[in-house]
DNA sequence: TTCGCTCTAGAGCGGCTACTCTAGCAAAAT
DNA sequence: ATTTTGCTAGAGTAGCCGCTCTAGAGCGAA
């Protein structure tokens, strides 16, 4: 009987879809966007669609997913090597390159109009704790050897520069201006530095 | 020929309309909410809706123009008695104001998924570039008075004040803690603040 | 009263959507 | 060679959606 036929294939129909469906929402929106115009964009038939992703949602779930899964391994790589305030506004210099990604300020918006779906929500959640622990983590840390301000706690400074990274993505264009390679970490830095 | 029957009872079935609208939006996203769903809130029946407004868009349209009637109102209100960084903490205490609405985060999110739509956008344009014009007029001045940090031009501050205020309301809650009154304040004088 | 108009209700409709079903093909296992 | 199974295509379907249409009630003007 045959099995798994081609894994490497499987994985790439399936990487080729979510990519696919990734540009579609981010220039139209989540519910916008039929499954029907995902397969004419990926060249596949509603068959094969439904074949890789038992509904629609999980299409949108399987691109955060990945988000998160990339987001856990850019803050573990980044705790290889810096600590404290570097860590932070290493952080924000990733944030920064992903804004770079010409679809990246349209996927943010079509994901806050579904943000409330509990799938997505979960997902979303998740990743949300995650960056604010390592931020309280590394912010605790560079306030004890008195990098950052001290008139406002770790966790505030975490909730500040979450809601200072989240404003700057809704923004991203997409255009790489010289200039503003490094204005998010700039921002940042502002943010937290003594005064 | 009868002409307006009742302009009284023609604005306030028109405003009942745009609540309850608001609301809806606010809970299940624009797309989600449907024009019958809507009705059945307002206790009224279709033909009524698409009597008051040509099209379900109208109605987040006209939504969106009052909020942005009434920022108009609020940046003109402080500007009569403030200017420089006092101005500037006014509005993020007004925005802070705002976020004690218990659907104002929901609705928030169900703009951002529609924001592309072109009747959507341009109002939010308009907002936006209402606002981005009032913080870079007053952040110029209190920069020129030394009420701020001089390390970043006025411009680049009004933006990223912008991104803080986008963030915040990005995560309003509704939950009207105490502590929590003067967060969004406190952030923006953190990150406007002399170093 | 009798027009003329606004406002309201609600049935109805065309169109689109997410998803299903069936049939066939390719290839691995027997 | 035959069977089994993954994979794919694409027609088909039930249901929902935004919106229209018609009929009439209410009200002001002549």
């Amino acid at each position: 009987m045959g099995r798994i036929v081609d894994e490497r294939r499987h994985a790439e129909r399936r990487e080729a879809i979510l990519h696919e469906a990734y540009r579609q929402f981010a220039v139209a929106g989540y519910d916008r966007t039929s499954t029907a115009s995902i397969c004419r964009g990926a060249g596949i038939s509603s068959g094969t669609f439904f074949h890789y992703f038992p509904a629609k949602l999980d299409v949108l779930v399987g691109i955060l997913s990945a988000g998160l899964q990339q987001t856990r391994q850019a803050l573990s790589r980044i705790e290889t090597h810096s600590i404290g305030l570097p860590a932070v506004l290493a952080y924000a210099g990733g944030v920064q390159a992903e804004m770079s990604d010409p679809h990246f300020g349209g996927f943010v918006h079509a994901v806050a109009g579904v943000e409330l779906l509990p799938e997505v929500a979960t997902v979303l959640e998740d990743e949300a704790s995650l960056i604010r622990a390592f931020l309280v983590r590394h912010l605790s840390d560079a306030s004890a050897r008195s990098e950052i301000r001290g008139d406002a706690s770790p966790v505030h400074l975490a909730m500040w520069t979450q809601w200072l990274l989240d404003g700057a993505a809704q923004h991203a264009t997409g255009t790489t201006s010289p200039s503003a390679e490094d204005d998010v970490v700039a921002a940042v830095r502002a943010l937290l530095s003594p005064p």
